[in-house]
DNA sequence: GACACGTGGGG
DNA sequence: TCCCCAAGTGT
């Protein structure tokens, strides 16, 4: 049990100094924060791991050094650049909340907790973590890694998310007015190198002897969680249509939704069966002798699963009266074209 | 509280 | 293969 907070946090401050790690968004030691990094980062890495957000992070911050150019960049820029990295609403609310940023806040992000919450693509966690990590402010900040961590210190067996408000405040006990920005950072290390989701390193860690999780043996079991729901399987068929030029048709998605915003590939509506030859006759963008190339896409969604098969065809007279660009195969890497899409172009180009 | 919302890596 | 997971937010 812990019973000096001000020790713990200290305890967990020399750890994080001692194996501090370099990312591509932490200040080094001494270094000022820039609040457009720091913002910039924390929408990159909501949900998303380390090593899938660096290169991100990098283009993005070579390519868009402040907040003002941002925000005077057209989002479909973002999006192109921000494919692949799925979550596509944290883009969308990326271009929004920068040119709140940029037009009512003279370009400087807002240092409190409550105003940065007000801001687009900035939720609890994000508030706090750009507050303290940035301006030093004391927040609780609190993730997954956190409330790992926390729970196993604390042995708290109620599940999630029901333990969150409970998780919350124990964050706070032990939160410190002074560095409270290496703090947050410190937990989030500790949670994503020491106290991992299976396998736990307690040897390692610098709260083992304070670990009320550890001592009753259940640390790798903690926090506990409710079984999650499995996911049905949706099916559809792709349009792989050519124009006489040999660019192909695509679509832009609706603004808001599943992969909103982004580049498509025309499909027939994504449905519990596989769509047949009436199916796909219905829905095509244009009459044309379709084939069916073999095999199928399968990708795997936040919430479903997706096999997509592909018909390909080229386009006779009238295909500039479809809807949709006409992109030379040569230039679809100028596309936002998400990881399933990129999926159907690969399948159509080997297959064709 | 529950659900929508991506992707790629690891066991 | 399949399930779990990652520095969550918006509705």
């Amino acid at each position: 049990m812990i019973r000096d907070s001000a020790e713990a946090a200290a305890r967990l401050l020399s750890w994080y100094d001692r194996h501090r790690r370099d990312l591509p968004w932490r200040a080094k030691p001494g270094e000022t924060a820039d609040p457009y990094r720091v913002w910039l980062s924390e929408i990159m890495l909501q949900q998303t791991t380390v090593p899938a957000a660096g290169p991100y992070f990098r283009r993005f911050t070579e390519r868009w050094p402040t907040v003002r150019a941002l925000a005077d960049s057209p989002l479909d820029d973002l999006l192109v650049a921000w494919a692949g990295l799925g979550y596509y609403a944290r883009a969308r609310n990326l271009h929004k909340c920068a040119q709140v940023v940029a037009n009512q806040h003279g370009g400087r992000f807002p240092e409190t907790e409550a105003e940065l919450l007000e801001l687009p693509g900035i939720g609890a966690y994000t508030a706090a973590a750009i507050s303290s990590i940035a301006f030093g402010r004391k927040a609780t900040v609190v993730d997954g890694n956190v409330e790992r961590v926390v729970s196993r210190i604390f042995a708290v067996e109620t599940p999630m998310p029901a333990a969150k408000p409970a998780l919350r405040r124990l964050t706070a006990t032990l939160t410190p007015e002074d560095r409270a920005g290496d703090f947050a950072q410190a937990m989030m290390d500790l949670g994503a190198t020491v106290c991992t989701p299976r396998k736990p390193k307690c040897m390692l860690c610098p709260w083992a002897e304070f670990c009320d999780g550890r001592a009753a043996g259940i640390a790798e079991t903690l926090p506990r969680k409710a079984a999650k729901a499995d996911k049905p399987t949706r099916r559809g068929v792709a349009y792989w249509l050519l124009n006489p030029e040999g660019a192909v048709l695509l679509r832009r998605r609706a603004e808001e939704g599943l992969l909103g915003g982004m580049t498509e590939v025309p499909s027939t509506a994504w449905g519990p069966e596989a769509p047949g030859d009436a199916a796909v006759a219905t829905e095509q963008p244009l009459p044309a002798p379709w084939r069916r190339l073999p095999g199928v896409v399968r990708h795997t969604f936040s919430h479903f699963h997706l096999e997509l098969g592909v018909v390909a065809a080229q386009a006779g007279d009238g295909w500039r009266a479809v809807e949709g660009l006409w992109v030379p195969i040569d230039r679809l890497g100028d596309q936002a074209l998400p990881s399933v899409m990129v999926k159907v172009v690969r399948h159509a180009l080997s297959n064709a």
